[in-house]
DNA sequence: TTAATTAGTTAAACGAGTCAACTTTTAGAG
DNA sequence: CTCTAAAAGTTGACTCGTTTAACTAATTAA
């Protein structure tokens, strides 16, 4: 065996699930999500529909390949922060630094077209961010010594969370999510 | 033709939904959400499987039966408020006034848990709520004359319908309702 | 009375997702 | 190098939610 350490097994699996998800990806754009079966990316990919839900839970997880992890990433940012800087501050800054370059992305404008008209795939999205509201708010609790489910620090997780799907539809989006944390910094002054 | 306005048929239709209704909250109740399909269901209340789906727009709806006109109730709480009571606190008085009653109604104790315990009812039962964030930011944009999808009314009604599902495994559910009011009108500080 | 609506039925089908039994490939130990 | 055991993949049949089409029967309104 050479220095590979990943193994031929290990690569040909990530291929054909790299395979799955690009097939289904370019199907989805070319005829819209409801009008491409799963059997047609199955075949598309040359792979048995079982074989594609043994490398995606679902039908909708097909498009949203790259999002894993956000929530490590997430707990991260609220535990590693600057010391004196706050988990608001810390969230912000996340969520800026990261989001909105990658929603701006030109090759993701197809992409969210996509997603913004089908209603299945808008819900998905929505409860992809605030699946990690619960490990998001431990994670804010235990910055403050407060016990994993102190309710305030839910509330303020599931808030941070609820930003994208927030600021998705306005043009200055960096703007928009400043001024959705200002109203959890200061409170909710009515506008203009 | 009797002073009923109603007519025969209206009445007939929704004693067959009313039958649909109890026969699936019957059974769920019984064996649990997923061990049921919706053929026992319809077989249970002796209807077909497409009359069934005529009366309710899928399986989850089945036991949501009450939960309609919400966002009409929402849209007018925010309207028609006393003059000078800010929209904030006309919310808050709201849903004290109207969840937390509901919620802990004794004959609510099975219906409870059924809903906790199967992950395809809570996701239903968040977007129940979220679902009319359009409509109450709307109506909190108009009650500030600003246009209907300013991004901060929309924001601050998504927070307000977040609410319930924050609150719900709270013991004292009214203070959590106010505390989580208090976050959105003070901004959030650290716990305790 | 008649004509138009409408609730409901049956039978068939579609698409997502699962299951069981079998085949092939790969990894690793002796 | 060989043998074995784990894991990827295949096929085919199946369940379940949901929809469609064609038809029946009851109700309402003219």
């Amino acid at each position: 065996m050479t220095e590979q350490t990943v193994g031929r097994r290990a690569r040909k699996k990530a291929a054909t699930r790299q395979a799955i998800a690009d097939a289904a990806l370019r199907l989805f754009l070319e005829r819209g999500y409801d009008q491409v079966s799963v059997r047609d990316v199955a075949d598309a990919a040359d792979v048995s529909p079982p074989t594609l839900f043994k490398h995606f839970p679902g039908k909708e997880a097909l498009v949203f390949d790259e999002e894993r992890d956000r929530e490590a990433e997430l707990v991260a940012v609220v535990r590693d922060r600057q010391t004196g800087q706050s988990v608001l501050d810390a969230l912000r800054d996340y969520v800026l630094r990261t989001w909105p370059p990658l929603e701006d992305h030109p090759l993701r404008a197809d992409f969210n077209r996509l997603v913004d008209t089908t209603p299945a795939l808008r819900a998905y999205a929505e409860r992809m961010w605030t699946r990690h509201a619960d490990a998001l708010g431990a994670a804010i609790a235990a910055a403050h010594g407060a016990p994993p489910d102190d309710l305030t620090a839910r509330a303020l997780a599931r808030f941070v969370l609820d930003i994208p799907a927030l600021a998705r539809g306005e043009t200055d989006r960096p703007a928009a999510v400043a001024a959705i944390f200002d109203i959890l910094t200061r409170g909710w002054r009515p506008p203009s």
